[in-house]
DNA sequence: GTACAACTTCAAGTAACCTTGAAGTCAAGG
DNA sequence: CCTTGACTTCAAGGTTACTTGAAGTTGTAC
């Protein structure tokens, strides 16, 4: 055993995460990661918290919002490593919803499919045109999609 | 032929596209639909303005925003219903965003099944820690994801 | 005729997820 | 010492996609 935690600038722990310095301070305030502060009130990461912005990362991706990150990171410690059945426990759950998500949209893209085959001009049986669960969703605010990889504007 | 054209109010149209009203009006701000008005100045819609609402709809799903939708829905007709060669170039583009986006997944999932069967807990190897395209992104607002079915809060 | 729902506009609010800016402090090199 | 870049806080701004509210008008049913 050599350092045994090194400690991580938050423009360190920016740069090896891939995100910027003020989405971690905005993580932070949300309660998804934590820190130690210096004399000089600097924050100091553990390297743990490179494993848990990752985590957050992929939360993301998966679906979830920030607020049910949070949850799912809960019962994962800051400063060590969580154990195999803590990692196991969330994963399965991630992967659960990736199936579905999966599912939807191959679902999706079947009902394209069919229209394209069809023509779809008369559309009166088309899935697509008949608002469904999968398509239509309530709520405020934009929703985006993973595929969404438009940057430049 | 009988009627050739039913005019629908913006209330119709709302309940039968199964979105509100006031998210026509927004679309309408926007340029995604279009709306006659009747004398005391009431929008009236032809019926193929409720195709292309889900239209606009199934271009959400399929990730795009309404921005994006806009530009995809410019060269159909509003007051008629799109030719074929319109719609099947439409439809084979977001079958395309589909592919990818299901890819996308189903990677990230394939990595958590890795992650799954080995613990994950060195993590030197796995692409969920290193943070890929795929999961990381830019730009401000909110991801949402298309399974995001949670409502109820 | 009149009630009442459905419509009108426009401004402001909401939600998520950050970014940007201002005004100042800390840390490390020369 | 002193500069310079990285850090601090806090408030405000930005984007997307709408919703909500106020204050007034229209359309239709009785």
């Amino acid at each position: 055993m050599t350092a045994q935690t090194e400690w991580l600038t938050i423009g360190e722990l920016a740069e090896r995460a891939g995100v910027a310095t003020s989405a971690l301070r905005f993580y932070e305030s949300r309660g998804l990661i934590e820190s130690e502060r210096t004399e000089g009130n600097q924050r100091r990461y553990p390297r743990a918290t490179l494993r848990r912005v990752a985590l957050i990362r992929a939360a993301q991706a998966v679906g979830l919002s920030l607020r049910e990150a949070a949850e799912a990171l809960e019962n994962l410690p800051h400063e060590r490593t969580p154990n195999k059945a803590d990692w196991q426990r969330l994963s399965r759950s991630w992967r659960n919803r990736l199936d579905h998500q999966i599912a939807d949209l191959e679902l999706l893209r079947d009902e394209l499919s069919d229209c394209i085959g069809c023509g779809c001009l008369s559309l009166r049986s088309c899935a697509i045109f008949n608002p469904s669960d999968t398509v239509s969703r309530r709520g405020s605010g934009p929703r985006y999609l993973l595929g969404d990889e438009r940057v430049a504007q």
